[in-house]
DNA sequence: TGTACATCAGTGAACGCGCGTTCACTGATGTAC
DNA sequence: TGTACATCAGTGAACGCGCGTTCACTGATGTAC
């Protein structure tokens, strides 16, 4: 609509970033989009301590993003709604982290290890929206329990296609595989758990939960080498 | 108390029904016992919908329990305490149930759907209390998450006790029987979870539920027995 | 470019409501003699 | 056994408070010409 504005003077060259700069910076679209990011990221603030989300007020949040009560409206219908936006924004990044990994192909040497410290790692660096999802994965209202669940299946079965791919699993039925992947991310979500307990400065502690999962998940691994679909059923 | 009074009178054989019938039955004691079981009921049947502990407010779980707002504090000095003693009656049936399964010593024959399934239809027969652990066991207040913390990680050392009078695990460090035990606690607490979020009616999932958790946790033995502590460091 | 009008994010006051906590009280149960 | 007194679970009214939601509004940004 801007650019339609502009289209009608000289310079494209120059023009281009002029468009650029005006979507991106101080127009009212730009000043929406900041507000509601403040709206999410109070919050998530909110969140980093001892409250649940359904204990959160539509005024503390909006208080804590520095607009009235009333201008929350312009925003979301009600909490429900950002509830939701909050799942959104914290199942984002780890979509793109396991998006960049898929693409890295499987690496096989130290692969345990790998996969277990970038996943922490990513936790860690993203403790606000891992706190979130593990308060309301159970405690949640039915839409958000129902919407974490989703994600969760989703991740399980990419797991599961993954697997599919190791020549050592070629004796896994298709259900074989989902229960194995299902049980590798317990695992990781067991130490997700342990690790929002942790203050990230107790390295040593930290290193412990890391060296516990990597652990359990070798262990899981030993088991699915012994593994036998076709006697599952016993 | 009560007995001393009546100890002055005549035939000691009929007092003393007379005496446990006062004591269990309408004295006043009796019916503070019943209020503050009335509390708890109202409290769990509050959690057993989308509600979770920290948004119930005092006077609904008074109202629930047919008491006025006031009378709560004869019982309780405020929510708090009451989310203390929803834990102590939470466990307290999985602690008995424990208990006569060790009493019973370790069968080895089906030992693992037994387990499985013994644990499961427990928490089928006890919903309300599984609900009220998995919603606060990381949505509740310090105080509450660190008590549940504490009960399954005792639950843990138990199992993990159990676990090393098996010849089979004589390999395992007793940090590494630590480890296999979590893991095994882990597979149950993520079927409990599934499991609180089915219908009782609808038999056919929840056999699939047991029949996932049996699955893995057999693949977890046969990680078990593969298993080497004295290598787990590399 | 300048002007007149439209849009709409955010304001501030108002509302009725359920909340936690306090208080003096009531009346049934328990105790002492 | 009967009587006089103590205890205490539960009552009902009152309080000040933060809540969600509504409303008419303001004024900066955007659009049409």
């Amino acid at each position: 609509m801007r650019s339609r504005k502009r289209s009608d003077e000289a310079g494209p060259m120059l023009e281009g970033d002029a468009t650029v700069a005006a979507e991106s910076d101080g127009g009212r679209d730009w000043r929406k989009r900041r507000t509601r990011r403040a709206l999410i990221n109070a919050a998530l603030a909110l969140l980093e301590g001892e409250r649940s989300f359904s204990s959160l007020s539509l005024r503390e949040v909006a208080r804590g993003a520095r607009i009235t009560p009333a201008a929350f409206y312009r925003h979301f219908s009600g909490m429900e709604e950002l509830g939701h936006a909050l799942i959104e924004d914290s199942f984002e990044s780890l979509h793109e982290m396991m998006r960049k990994a898929r693409a890295g192909g499987l690496p096989s040497t130290h692969m345990i290890r790998a996969s277990v410290t970038t996943f922490l790692d990513h936790v860690n660096a993203h403790r606000a929206h891992f706190r979130f999802i593990a308060k309301e994965r159970f405690s949640g209202s039915t839409a958000i329990r129902v919407a974490i669940r989703k994600e969760v299946r989703l991740w399980v079965g990419e797991l599961a296609v993954d697997l599919s791919r190791f020549p050592a699993l070629g004796k896994f039925s298709a259900e074989d595989l989902q229960m194995l992947a299902g049980l590798m991310v317990n695992v990781v979500i067991a130490a997700t758990e342990l690790l929002l307990d942790t203050p990230p400065k107790d390295k040593a502690a930290l290193v412990r939960i890391y060296r516990h999962a990597e652990k359990q998940m070798r262990l899981v691994m030993l088991g699915a080498g012994a593994w036998d679909s076709s006697r599952s059923g016993d």
